[in-house]
DNA sequence: TATTGTAACTAACAATCGTTAGTTTTGTGT
DNA sequence: ACACAAAACTAACGATTGTTAGTTACAATA
């Protein structure tokens, strides 16, 4: 599929965004690696602003949008992280740099954008949350304190498009299950 | 203990850094902070990069110390890993605004400083996945491919002061006990 | 061939950046 | 009261920032 010149644009100033940071990526930078002038890029989109908050909300919906169908589904809670590992891998896999931009760029955003940015965050965290707590209630997960049991786990999920691309030899679905394994049956041999 | 006026300077430049990342925050920014004037900035620093190169290398300083530390000592892979883990907190509760710049802004350091942190940032990673490789070679722990494990143990270490805030009322010492018992163990009940 | 829309261009703007030079204020010890 | 050092100030610099206005090149369509 052939992409606008504003999808163009938004792809090119993403790998440069997640390279330096959004503040740090001037809209000549990113003309550059297009190969026209700054002004031009205003045929194509309002200003910088927009290509961030494209970036960050198209990312921070496939997380909703997944989170909703992980919470919709009968599903005991351990299938239920299961499936939220799966999500974060393919989000990973297929949005890599709007992810670096998630995480770092995301207090760059414009009051109202990045209040519904918030927003989407919290809502996600919260119905993480509720899963594990709903795990630790049917004895499925252990006693530990839930709010460490999800930012272990969130944390590692996050970061990992820092590491995938070092791991391109490792398939996806090891990689699932190495991850899976690790994060319910810890790294200890027992 | 009183601090210098520089060290002051250093201080109140972090926290900033941590809320919206160095390129974001301007010298102007840091002196309007100080209640004083930019340019009275220059009388106890030499510049912007100074502050950053600071507070960065001195993190990576301690981590570096650490691990040096844990390696030397004659202990089991499971037992230097739960060393790691409570350096890791240490760090986290007496340099959170300088743990903030080194995973958000290290790639802002000038050419020099850059390099050594890489160095250092390498080395530790080195010595981690050696441990690691010992763990799975002698049992104590699972087969899962290293790599994952070192990533998934590091993120979430990495990223513990954008938690530790906001979980104060979590003694430190009980945080390490559910950590060490997450990673270890998981959070599977078995 | 003439028209039209797309996408590039040049030139410039006001604002802000890190930093420097030179000067004045403030506080301390004699 | 005086000297001296520390630390603030004003003013400005050259560079760079995001963005706008107005114009030109080019390709497809009528």
């Amino acid at each position: 599929m052939k992409l606008t010149r504003k999808q163009e644009i938004i792809v090119i100033a993403s790998k440069l965004f997640k390279e330096k940071g959004f503040q740090a990526v001037s809209m000549r930078d990113i003309a550059k690696a297009m190969g026209i002038k700054a002004s031009s890029l205003y045929n194509h989109i309002q200003g910088k602003q927009e290509i961030l908050s494209t970036l960050i909300l198209e990312v921070a919906h496939e997380f909703t949008n997944g989170m909703n169908a992980v919470v919709s589904e009968t599903l005991t809670p351990i299938q239920k992280i299961e499936k939220i590992i799966e999500l974060h891998i393919d989000i990973t896999v297929n949005y890599s740099e709007g992810l670096a931009a998630l995480n770092n760029d995301w207090m760059h955003l414009e009051e109202e954008n990045r209040k519904s940015y918030i927003k989407m965050r919290d809502d996600y965290e919260e119905n993480f949350r509720s899963i594990i707590k709903e795990g630790i209630r049917d004895k499925s997960l252990t006693n530990n304190h839930p709010e460490v049991i999800l930012f272990s786990i969130l944390s590692t999920l996050r970061t990992l498009y820092l590491w995938y691309q070092k791991r391109g030899k490792l398939d996806e679905n090891v990689l699932k299950k190495d991850m899976v394994a690790i994060m319910l049956q810890g790294i200890a041999n027992h």
